[in-house]
DNA sequence: GTTTTCTGTTCTAAAAAACAGAACGCTCGC
DNA sequence: GCGAGCGTTCTGTTTTTTAGAACAGAAAAC
């Protein structure tokens, strides 16, 4: 028995369906003789008897009713795909996949996140945080299909699909000495206490160039792998952490820190970059949600 | 979107399963060009990418990842709508229906339907009683594949699948005077009750047929649609009955009752038909038990 | 840095499959 | 007998699929 062929599965239950070859040839828009040819090719491979030939019409015999009674199933499984692959195509369903820094997940959340999720409520997204270096190897290796980094290294894997400036700040209490500045410097900054994220973070690895550039040494009293932290550092009085003023927004307009601008080239000409791996074809529902994050950071740098 | 080919559907899932375009072409037999352009085709039908091409290979996108599931379970239905055909054509599978007189269900019972069972245990037999018009009329319209008929009327819808002779004999209980004639006649069976079929049945048919040509008119003093019934008659000493010997098998040989011989042509010359539909294409089943049909009429001509 | 060696792709011509159209055989009912 | 309907067969034509070579890209080896 040779492979089966669906499309002439089609003939035969057309025939049936219609109650004869002619009929079924006017249905699908060709000549009687097709019909009746690729259903005596199914039966040869079948090597059995399909349909009975009246001067009426045809009926199936026991082996073309089992056949129709497949191809009936199949039919309803194959629209089943095709209304989920449209569903996928649509943007009624799928799932995009983003790895972003801490910094970010608050200006995702309350910006193209809601957005998109408002336009397309039924795709699913996934937002994980990492550090620089692990949200670059995600989007590396396809773990993830859109990556929001600070700072990104150089990677010919790695395409950016889009960056917005993001100066570093000197984030500080409200009474603090700095919060009536209008700017300040990385010398003024070495006088105090301050907290800085771990290294394996792009804002931190930003800062460590500045010194560098500068022969400037910040001694971090504080280090940690949470934003958090260094806010709680902050917010009680004990110094002074460097950020960008998007990953403390919320606090900003609270009004539980201020961000002080820093006169350093470096630090002022940071970018947060939106990345996705060089020559991935992405989801149709990732591929809208780019739009939506280069939207989001347009807006962001024009307010700013 | 236009039709979906199932063909295509399995180079995607070659592709996918092998890891590449090449390993899947040199798997299906194929060269690499013609797997790339059936899968770009699928793409383009559906209107959305179907695999991301690698420099080490292919993986499937979501869309791509929904026709493989679909595709896998089409597989396995193919499978076993095939295995289910096979068995149909094996005869391991199916059914054969078969529409008789009453009195041929004993010998069919024990004869063809007992030989054909052993060798196909799988196929089922549905096996109907009718009178001789209605037995006719069921072949005719294919509400049966086989009929066993008695005295048939010509019908230029029915084919005639083989004859035995079964000459109708006079039954009567062991202590009946006529029981030990060597033979008798219409003539002389008028000199006592007899029950007979109703009309419908060919073998009542059949009586009537001999009854005009020798211009004899038997008085039944019981009609019946049932042979016990007739039988019943007999065996309470109360007269005798027409009925041919495969009819009383049973009996005959717990002495029960004596089948004399009738001097008439037509009753003499009296044939049990194997019929089926003219022009119709039999399942293989059905095929099958009309040889066993065949083989134990021709043993029991012989016999007898 | 250059070459090699894997990918998948594109292109044109050839092979295969499906189709169109006419003619045929058959059966029924008129 | 004869026309009308059916499915089938046959012979070209059209469409689809494939073969084969050449190409572009990227990683790995030299």
């Amino acid at each position: 028995m040779h492979t089966f062929h669906d499309s002439r599965a089609r003939y035969l239950y057309e025939a049936v369906s219609n109650g004869s070859v002619r009929a079924a040839a006017e249905k699908l828009g060709i000549v009687p003789s097709a019909v009746s040819r690729q259903i005596s090719l199914l039966e040869e491979e079948m090597g059995v008897a399909l349909v009975e030939r009246h001067r009426t019409g045809v009926v199936p015999t026991q082996a073309g009713q089992l056949i129709l009674d497949y191809y009936r199933q199949h039919q309803s499984h194959q629209h089943d795909m095709l209304a989920k692959v449209d569903a996928v195509r649509g943007l009624r369903s799928g799932t995009v996949s983003i790895v972003s820094g801490e910094g970010f997940a608050q200006e995702l959340i309350d910006g193209p996140i809601r957005q998109f999720r408002q336009h397309y409520p039924n795709v699913s997204i996934a937002l994980d945080i990492y550090g620089t270096n692990e949200i670059m190897r995600r989007v590396r290796e396809d773990a993830a299909e859109i990556g929001l980094v600070y700072y990104a290294p150089a990677d010919s894997h790695i395409a950016s699909r889009g960056s917005a400036r993001q100066p570093m700040h000197a984030i500080v209490a409200p009474g603090h000495p700095l919060s009536r500045a209008p700017h300040t410097s990385l010398q003024e900054l070495s006088q105090w206490p301050v907290a800085l994220l771990q290294g394996v973070y792009g804002i931190r690895q930003l800062v460590e160039f500045a010194e560098h550039a500068e022969k400037i040494r910040l001694s971090p009293a504080l280090t940690s792998n949470l934003i958090s932290v260094l806010l709680g550092f902050v917010t009680t009085g004990q110094g002074v952490t460097l950020l960008p003023k998007c990953s403390v927004t919320t606090e900003l307009v609270q009004g539980r820190v201020l961000a002080v601008p820093i006169n350093n080239p470096a630090l002022l000409s940071a970018e947060v970059q939106l990345i996705t791996r060089a020559g991935r074809q992405l989801s149709p529902a990732a591929n809208r949600f780019l739009q939506y994050c280069m939207q989001g950071m347009q807006a962001f740098q024009e307010a700013a």
